[in-house]
DNA sequence: AACATCGTGGTACGTTCGTATCACAAACCC
DNA sequence: GGGTTTGTGATACGAACGTACCACGATGTT
């Protein structure tokens, strides 16, 4: 049976069944014979492709930090068809929120990673402490455009602004996903915020 | 040996010993036999006080809340002395922010349990989701005192506005719980934004 | 054709975990 | 003061986990 076989994707395909299975279980739940079963091989390839659990939890984490990168920033785009900057912001603030499985199931891993984070320092490392600050220099620099438009009220600072709107819209998610909060009334808080930022442009007075 | 003993009292010393572990090392990686050792008794003792690993984890929740809780509302009346209800909103929002150990304990366990009740239903019911109603409620009420006074900006909605900063302060903690923002930029950030919100009070015109 | 390597399966090993069981001494009750 | 309850210790048990080991067929190389 063993053709030779595409390594990297197959690692692929085993880290996509382990955010699967731990964005239903939980990450703390999962185990590598439920990877493997979720894969549909055996326990022993998980094995062969990722030593350690280890590294496939490593490996998982950068698989979910790409998926939702892309996510965002295909999102983003596709606002910046429309008029203003706001909607470009709007479409980065709001992407982030978990409003559908694929975003909830990124928002409760992100966390568990982040909590374990605290005490593992390879994870700690990990490029996915990194991907926020991507987002916030993205954030700024739309902001920053935004201002030189005159469109935004004056005494915004740009960076401090999406800093706080970014620490926000996780706050957000993060009571969205305890089922504390609705996702239309975070949206509603999140626009309120936007509407004190920007210069009213809206129809509504 | 067997003296009488305070059943509330030592379920306390051992949920304790439980935050103190498990601050230590992580949630996840906190087993009853830790436990034991921590609070300084034996495995049995554990089982004995808390039937299963669930009730404990359920009663160290409970702890966990209260004593946060007490701490935040007592650094919120401390600021009462002060001149304007500012105060009082920034002690509430700092106060939650992972400043010093025992806020960074709280913070990364209270996370713990969040991405726990993600999947579990007794933790979801569990009082420690409606705290964070307590405290927007609190600082709506704040807010809309504030209000009253003319000391706010035009436009203020002062319940989206709790929201919106308690979310705020929530996602700066977790920033600062990775390491990947340091507790005074975060402090920075939280006073920028009540800046935008509070009528210029400050001597910095 | 011979041989080395790769992909794969099955399974065993040692540990750790939560829980259950057995035993017993001190304290209380009447 | 006999008997029940209560607090405590030690230890056993079954399951699950991550990892290691053994075997073998298919593939590629020379």
């Amino acid at each position: 049976m063993p053709k030779r076989v595409d390594h990297a994707e197959r690692r692929t395909e085993i880290a996509e069944a382990l955010i699967r299975v731990a964005g239903r279980r939980g990450l703390h739940a999962v185990g590598m014979r439920d990877v493997a079963a979720e894969a549909g091989v055996s326990l022993r390839l998980v094995q062969y492709y990722f030593q350690t659990k280890e590294k496939l939890l490593l490996f998982g984490l950068e698989q979910l930090a790409e998926r939702f990168g892309e996510r965002v920033s295909a999102r983003v785009r596709a606002a910046g068809d429309q008029p203003g900057p706001r909607a470009m912001v709007e479409a980065l603030l709001m992407a982030a929120l978990p409003t559908d499985d694929e975003s909830r199931t990124f928002h409760h891993l992100y966390t568990s990673y982040a909590v374990l984070a605290v005490h593992d320092q390879a994870l700690a490392a990990q490029p996915f402490i990194k991907n926020p600050d991507a987002a916030e220099d993205a954030l700024t620099e739309l902001l920053r455009q935004a201002q030189e438009a005159t469109l935004l009220e004056p005494g915004v600072d740009a960076r401090l602004e999406a800093v706080g709107l970014l620490a926000m819209s996780a706050g957000l998610g993060t009571s969205i996903l305890v089922g504390q909060r609705s996702p239309e009334s975070a949206v509603t808080v999140l626009d309120h915020h936007l509407n004190r930022i920007f210069r009213t442009g809206d129809e509504a007075g």
